[in-house]
Formats: C-alpha cells, structure tokens, sequence
DNA sequence: CTGGGGAAGGGGCCC
DNA sequence: TGGGCCCCTTCCCCA
C-alpha cells in the first residue's frame, strides 16, 4: 500500500513529468526562495471548494484497543518481514546512528495515549490525533467500512495534476512539486523542498554524514544507510511470499516477482 | 540477470 | 501553519 494514502492516484505510481513545468519555472531566484502559490491572474493552480469538512464522528468505526503493535503500513504479501520481534539481535537493523530510529522499540511510547479511531496509531496529544484522523476523511480505501456518504468530499485539488488533498496544507505542500521553489545554485536543478536540495548538494561536495558502522562505508542519505545496512543482515527484510526468498529491497523483491521465478504467486 | 549504490520524490509527524 | 526531519519508495545505473 502507498504511503500517500492522503492522494487519489488516477495514474501511473511513476514519478510525474515535471518538464513542462520546469520550463515554465525556468527563472527561479537562487538561495533558498520561498514557496509561494502561483496565485497570479486568475490561473491559481488551487482550486478551492469552501465546502466544509464535517468530521462525523458518528460514523467512524469503534476505537481499537489494545492498540495493535503491528504497523498498519506493511504490506502483506510482498511487504518487508517483520523483524522487529528482535530489536536487539544481530541483524544490525537498529545500530545506525541518531534520530528516531534509535528509540527504544516500545511499539507504543508510553507517554501516546490518544488512540486513533481508524488504525493502532497513537499521539501523545488530542490536537495531533485529531489532526491525524483528518487523513483518514477523504475517499481512503482505509476506511472504506465507512458509508460513503457519511464521507466529506476532498475540498482541495491541484489544477496541474488530478490529485486531491483534505488540507490547504496538504496541498500547498503537492504544489511545491509542480513548483520546484529550491534551485540548486550550482547545477541550476530544481526541487521541492529545501531539505531536498540539500541532500541535492552533497552530490556536489561529497558529504557523506552517514557511515555504516560494519564497514565504515559513508552515504550522503539515511535511507540508503539503511538499505546498505540490509546487505550485513543475512536473514533480509522484504521476503517472496512464494518462495521465502528473501531480499535487501522491495525493489529486488519486485524483481523477483516481476521476472517469474514464483508464476503462483 | 542480479545485487547494490546513488539520487530523488513525497506523505507523515514533531516542534 | 510552516519548517525540518523521518521514513518509505522508486528509478537509474553499474559491477
């Protein structure tokens, strides 16, 4: 399942073909420019329906309790195998450095008390659950129990492209991707979001601040830590429902899939 | 063909 | 409400 449960997806999963909006974005002033929304003329790119969003309560499913420790974003079949079991095994899963992901592996942090009505997500505040449960409004498949007519319609479309969004902020947040406010001022390459330029940047200056701790080998990008961290574990993440082959990647799993080695899956 | 690295996109969450 | 960061995912390329 899409991590971007937020959009309606009517086309293709690949990325969009920003060529012609990078022409029309050509002179983008360099230095970190703002984001702003093209709201020249009368060609916004929003498109703002003022109907309300009425978060019917009535409708929502009973809470769940307990909450499951279970991630809810996993997939099934072809999803990464759950080797949380064993925080602290060998695998060399949790021993990257820094962030969140060196927190204890407590499935539900003690101090989160507000659970979610619609998944095991819990929040430590009742401002950001309810937040949270704003993403489950629009046309998900997640609540797809819920009668769609008890549903809010989306109130929040993009005019460059056919996704639709419950928040301005959401949207203004989309938008920056047509955009591309943030202009590489070495290589002239534009992208949405200024922490993106700046992984961007350390192709230019070869900074690599995340070191594997097996091999001492650097990355400029956690997540590809984190994929290189797989290639030290021997029992890999994403397994073949089929065969119980395992792989480093969901790609090299979708690979797998692809190239017809389990024609019964 | 396969595995792995590099680069990038984008939604979610916290502050 | 927005910035920053996290995480996941995908594509491309190369050995």
């Amino acid at each position: 399942m899409p991590r971007s449960f937020l959009v309606k997806k009517y086309f293709t999963n690949k990325r969009p073909n920003y060529s012609e909006l990078e022409s029309q974005n050509a002179v983008i002033p360099e230095c970190y420019p703002l984001a702003e929304l093209p709201m020249r003329d009368n060609s916004s790119v929003l498109t703002y329906y003022p109907t309300a969003l009425v978060f019917n309560m009535d409708a929502l499913p009973a809470p769940l309790s307990p909450v499951s420790p279970v991630s809810p974003t996993r997939p099934s079949l072809t999803g990464p195998l759950d080797l949380s079991s064993s925080p602290s095994s060998s695998s060399g899963e949790d021993e990257e450095e820094g962030g969140r992901t060196s927190d204890p592996p407590s499935p539900v942090p003690p101090h989160h008390v507000y659970h979610c009505l619609h998944c095991s997500k819990t929040y430590s505040s009742p401002s950001a659950l309810s937040r949270h449960q704003l993403t489950h409004c629009p046309g998900g498949s997640e609540i797809s129990s819920i009668p769609s007519q008890a549903l809010p319609r989306p109130a929040f479309h993009c005019k460059n492209c056919p996704k639709e969004y419950t928040s301005l902020g959401a949207l203004k947040m989309h938008i920056r991707s047509h955009t591309l406010p943030c202009v590489c001022t070495t290589c002239g390459k534009a992208f949405s979001r200024p922490w993106l330029l700046r992984g961007h940047i350390r192709t230019h200056t070869g900074e690599r601040p995340f070191s594997c701790q097996h091999c001492n080998r650097a990355f400029a990008d956690r997540s590809n830590l984190r994929a290189h961290m797989q290639t030290h574990s021997e029992v890999k993440k994403y397994q073949c429902g089929s065969c119980s082959r395992t792989f480093s990647r969901m790609s090299l799993l979708h690979k797998h899939t692809a190239s017809g080695c389990c024609p019964a899956s």
